[in-house]
DNA sequence: TTGAATTTCGGCAACGTTGTCGGGAACGAT
DNA sequence: ATCGTTCCCGACAACGTTGCCGAAATTCAA
């Protein structure tokens, strides 16, 4: 039904070959002018697009890279690909989007589909689910080029772009203490994320600093990150049960924020006369909450920008690269 | 680098020819049981995976559909789009998303983007910029499969799904008259997208029905559905400015609705004490906003499976269709 | 005018896969 | 013993494109 416009049909109606097509298109110096002019004329007439699956086939690349995200419903992702689009397009890649949903199962599929659609390169996100990674492990040993960004894999030894996630962390917990703040809970999302280790640990530093102790008690971990209800609603409840409830919460994700949110409102709890919160959140429509909060902003947009960089780079290295870096940005933390 | 492992490996490895174990491997009856048992498990043993890139070219097909909307940032969308997944992986579709940012130019080149990549089909929404689509008309007379959702180009013969726009905007400027508000306001995306004629239409009804008067100074377009913080800060201040100010306000879309928010936070408009707000919005954020805003919800998840099944219907059917359908499915008004 | 160099183009192969065709071997029936 | 079947499998072509090689045509130098 529908067919599009081949080389082969220039050169039959041009009674050229179809090579010859080709490298006037491509403006090699073996072809005469007034071939090319034809040639040229003639693809622009009958708007000839070469066939990109032709191609990939033949030079066994398909100029595109896959991204593996939770969900593009969360603001930092949603940002962290704009920042992808805008490098790879300018590149030439084109740039194919999954989600995981914060399900291991989706993400093993969604690599798979990713990596057997010969895409790249791959910039990856973990799930919240995720512990076993042999799945980016034995392609990544095949040579497929692997940035990771937000929640990395340190087993896997390559690029890596993050935020500096302690000193947000940090600084938003101290925040809340320097706000009067004693009893400052920790909502988080699963315990082996590299976020959720490297927020915790500026929380503790901050509490210690500051003074204060760790009590385990205060420290609540959502396995799938707030994706479901139920789930944040359980550890707030929790942490209201305590005989000393928090003053304040710091939530380490976007998704938990908004979660934490709403359990607040289903359970009446004022915030923050009732409860003081803080988090990391990246979220616009956040701040028409009433009062706004506080919350340590990622730039995800520049994270984005920089893994993709880093991956093209990977790609279109001539020889295998072994050096790896890993990238640190610093967060903004906005007081409201 | 990256050597994916092909049919040629196996046919050399084993002793047999790649007609064999391609047949072996999609398990003809041609070839012996024997046969088959060894093929299979060596291609298990070493993780064949057959090239769905040499297939593309073969088949003349992708098993891949193209989605263009505004921006996955955008709640309806993103909801939309875990519809679109929902269908699309069932049935071993890929799904290539592409964000226009409400820009004509980007929608342009996504679109032919999309279309040279060889996607088997369309799922378009189209930009609050468009007026011209040509570039669709083009490649849907050549026979690409196209199916619009929200955003619909009238003009073009084929499926459409979208909400009940009318209705919906019928009963959320209902709902503010029988609240007591007179003097209502209509913030929408630019004029000619099909969502707001009909959610237009749908407002000025009720007025009507009401016994009100349309006043067009009451009516705001935005041009670019409130991507651009000064063009809704501009239409605010404008019907601030009007000597009858207006007392409530209804917002037709998701961005434009977080952006009006915005404007009057910053302008210090109280809501709803100096102004009500009720407007379409699939947010789920939005409802943590205090006091929470009445809001019109599409079934945005739906909307999406369902264009992606017609989208599959037309792509996978054996001749032409002729007849082309647009269902309407209802909205859902969630008061606060 | 002859040989060489250059220009310009066509033929062929290949990327990975499957459809078509054809052929050899084994088997059964007469 | 002969013929027809059936069962298995290999050779070839094709999808659209480009790299490589060769060859014809043209130009240039001596």
């Amino acid at each position: 039904m529908f067919e599009p416009v081949t080389i082969k049909d220039i050169a039959k109606a041009l009674g050229l070959s179809t090579s010859t097509v080709s490298r006037a298109l491509r403006d090699t110096h073996e072809i005469s002018a007034a071939t090319k002019k034809v040639v040229l004329a003639y693809a622009k007439e009958i708007n000839y697009q070469p066939n990109p699956i032709a191609l990939s086939l033949k030079e066994r690349r398909s100029k595109s890279i896959g991204v593996v995200v939770s969900e593009v419903a969360n603001s930092y992702f949603s940002q962290a690909i704009n920042g992808i689009e805008s490098i790879a397009y300018d590149r030439g890649y084109h740039v194919i989007i999954s989600q995981t949903h914060e399900s291991y199962d989706r993400e093993v599929i969604n690599v798979q589909h990713l990596a057997s659609r010969s895409v790249d390169g791959l910039l990856v996100s973990l799930s919240s689910e995720t512990t076993d990674i042999s799945h980016l492990t034995h392609l990544h040993e095949r040579g497929l080029p692997i940035v990771f960004f937000d929640r990395v894999a340190d087993a896997i030894n390559t690029h890596k772009v993050i935020a500096n996630n302690e000193k947000g962390a940090y600084q938003a917990t101290d925040y809340l203490i320097k706000n009067g703040y004693k009893r400052i809970a920790h909502l988080t999302s699963s315990s082996h994320l590299s976020i959720s280790i490297e927020r915790l640990s500026g929380y503790e530093a901050a509490l210690k600093d500051n003074g204060l102790a760790v009590n385990p008690q205060y420290i609540k971990h959502c396995l799938h990150g707030g994706m479901l209800y139920t789930e944040t609603e359980t550890a707030i409840k929790e942490l209201m049960g305590l005989k000393e409830k928090p003053d304040a919460i710091f939530v380490a994700g976007d998704r938990l924020s908004t979660g934490c949110l709403s359990v607040f409102k289903n359970l009446k709890i004022a915030v923050p006369n009732d409860m003081a919160i803080a988090g990391f959140s990246n979220s616009d429509v956040l701040d028409l909450f009433n009062p706004s909060l506080t919350s340590v902003r990622q730039p995800a947009f520049d994270i984005g920008q920089m893994a993709t960089e880093m991956l093209l780079q990977l790609i279109e290295a001539k020889y295998p690269v072994e050096e790896f870096e890993k990238r640190i940005l610093e967060t903004d933390l906005c007081v409201r």
